[in-house]
DNA sequence: GTTATATATTCAGATATTCTAATAAATTAA
DNA sequence: TTAATTTATTAGAATATCTGAATATATAAC
């Protein structure tokens, strides 16, 4: 029986926990793209794509908006993902 | 196939991405505590607190230093998870 | 309407995580 | 050495996650 707190942050965390996700949010960080675009940098089959940016939408990290027929997926905090993982790369693990 | 960094990030945040390791966490940002005075501030039993503390020190969260009888877990990095609690509260999620 | 393109969903098998219960190991005190 | 205390490990069942393959849906252009 845990609080709020303790399960909200570690949904977050959780949200962040594959190499996948890490590399398509920080492709993100330049700027939005649409699924195909990021299927091909980050070199990933396109349903897989997919499901992992529902994870990332489903746990507020991403969301996306239609042009023509693509869909844009950007980051809804930005900055937030900025500064994390910037501290991270300064622990140099 | 994913970069070392992407990796390396992925895993530190899986490690964060049990409730109870967040309780644990933060628990040990005011000081070390043995491992029976986690099962009673978390309120999880012994072994499992136990998996949860191997896990975390595995990643290079934590570690611990004997004291008698007991052993002392402390955050290797107070800081850092200090300063990545910080921003998520600030988020307001 | 049809077609092509872009993206999402579903399903199933493989793998990983989690918890509990039981037990083991290590340390200290007597 | 024995007993008590503290912590770790193991095994197994339940649950969750991940991926690929196949398919479905949506949009735009024609």
């Amino acid at each position: 029986m845990r609080t709020t707190d303790e399960r909200k942050i570690s949904e977050f965390f959780k949200a962040l926990s594959h190499p996948t996700r890490i590399a398509i949010v920080t492709n993100l960080l330049k700027n939005k793209k649409c699924v195909n675009d990021i299927r091909d940098l980050v070199k990933v089959k396109q349903p897989n794509i997919s499901q992992h940016l529902s994870l990332l939408k489903l746990n507020g990290i991403v969301d996306w908006h239609q042009e023509g027929k693509m869909r844009c997926y950007y980051l809804k905090n930005p900055q937030l993902i900025k500064d994390i993982l910037e501290i991270l790369k300064k622990d140099e693990n």
